[in-house]
DNA sequence: CGGATTTGACCGGCGC
DNA sequence: GCGCCGGTCAAATCCG
């Protein structure tokens, strides 16, 4: 899958200013000039020239300024249009599984009603009831994940990272291809359930359901703490946020990366505010690694800061 | 030999 | 109440 579409190209090509200043300067130039500027300005005996050079320099920050706004004006017009797209996708490719009308009222009401948090007052309720309650909860916390597979490997595994082990598998009417059940295996006590399922129009896509959250680390995580990235030891699964340690409901379809056309599986539920949290964390990310940005900043700062003096 | 997987039986919820 | 269907159980089987 070709991740790199869905990265934004954060090398911002911010050099806007007329002399080129932080194109040919390093960092650390730009903010001698910076302080020599103040210098300047704090000189009582001011020069014409160098007040001109000042009003000169106070008018190339502005414009960065201004530009700066400019881009991020842009920027936050190109994420709506990418909104607009992905929902457009989605309601293009409506989830075969919800348009079924033999579809279960429990399953679909746990996959379009957000939950909140776990509910604790237990104390009072039977342990039947808690019982129940508990199951409602692992219930709750439901997400989905699109993985796109060779169409000739008929497994019906997903590396997640986490160890399953299959208790069942069944062959559901609305789809011919077999349904595996899984239960997390790597802690006893772990609620967390996974069906894995083919979808019906592309025989190539594995549609894995989790249900629950695990009450344990992922085990990739202890075996790598330092990793920044969790996408990274998520294995074969597609960088995708609708893990089960992701609040309910989510439902992301990462395998677009091919054509709108080819993939037809996912639901108008996937409104979520959840795909703009995950963009824009991705994007905030992808800023704040950047030095291009990063010195952007600290021109478009130390410009704020002469405006201010 | 022990853990994982397979698979038919069973259970419970839902619609008619 | 009955039948259908999804989900789970557990004995049998497989595999390292």
């Amino acid at each position: 899958m070709d991740y790199s579409s869905w990265m934004i190209n954060t090398s911002l090509d911010l050099n806007i200013n007329p002399h080129r200043l932080h194109e040919e300067l390093p960092k650390k130039e730009v903010e001698n000039n910076f302080l020599s500027l103040n210098l300047e300005v704090k000189k009582s005996s001011v020069k014409q020239e160098s007040a001109g050079a000042l009003a000169e320099e106070l008018k190339r920050v502005s414009a960065e300024n201004k530009k700066l706004t400019e881009m991020l004006t842009e920027m936050c017009e190109n994420y709506n249009t990418l909104r607009g797209n992905l929902m457009e996708y989605m309601r293009k490719n409506p989830d075969k599984e919800h348009s079924s009308s033999k579809k279960r009222k429990s399953e679909s009401n746990n996959n379009s009603i957000p939950m909140g948090v776990n509910g604790t007052s237990e104390s009072s309720s039977t342990d039947e009831e808690s019982c129940k309650k508990q199951k409602e909860d692992i219930k709750t916390k439901i997400s989905r994940v699109y993985m796109r597979t060779e169409a000739s490997d008929k497994s019906l595994i997903v590396k997640d990272g986490y160890q399953w082990r299959k208790y069942g598998q069944k062959v559901t009417r609305d789809n011919p291809s077999p349904r595996a059940y899984f239960k997390c295996s790597f802690a006893p006590s772990c609620p967390v359930k996974k069906k894995v399922q083919r979808s019906v129009d592309d025989q190539s896509v594995l549609v894995a359901t989790y249900e629950g959250e695990h009450n344990h680390p992922h085990p990739s995580q202890m075996e790598v703490t330092t990793g920044s990235n969790r996408c990274m030891t998520l294995g074969s699964v597609p960088c995708s946020a609708s893990l089960s340690s992701s609040p309910p409901t989510a439902t992301l379809d990462w395998t677009k990366s091919k054509s709108s056309s080819e993939s037809k599986n996912t639901s108008p539920k996937t409104e979520s505010p959840e795909v703009p949290q995950v963009l824009v964390e991705q994007m905030a990310t992808s800023l704040t690694k950047d030095p291009n940005f990063r010195a952007a900043l600290v021109a478009a700062i130390s410009g704020k800061m002469l405006h201010n003096n």
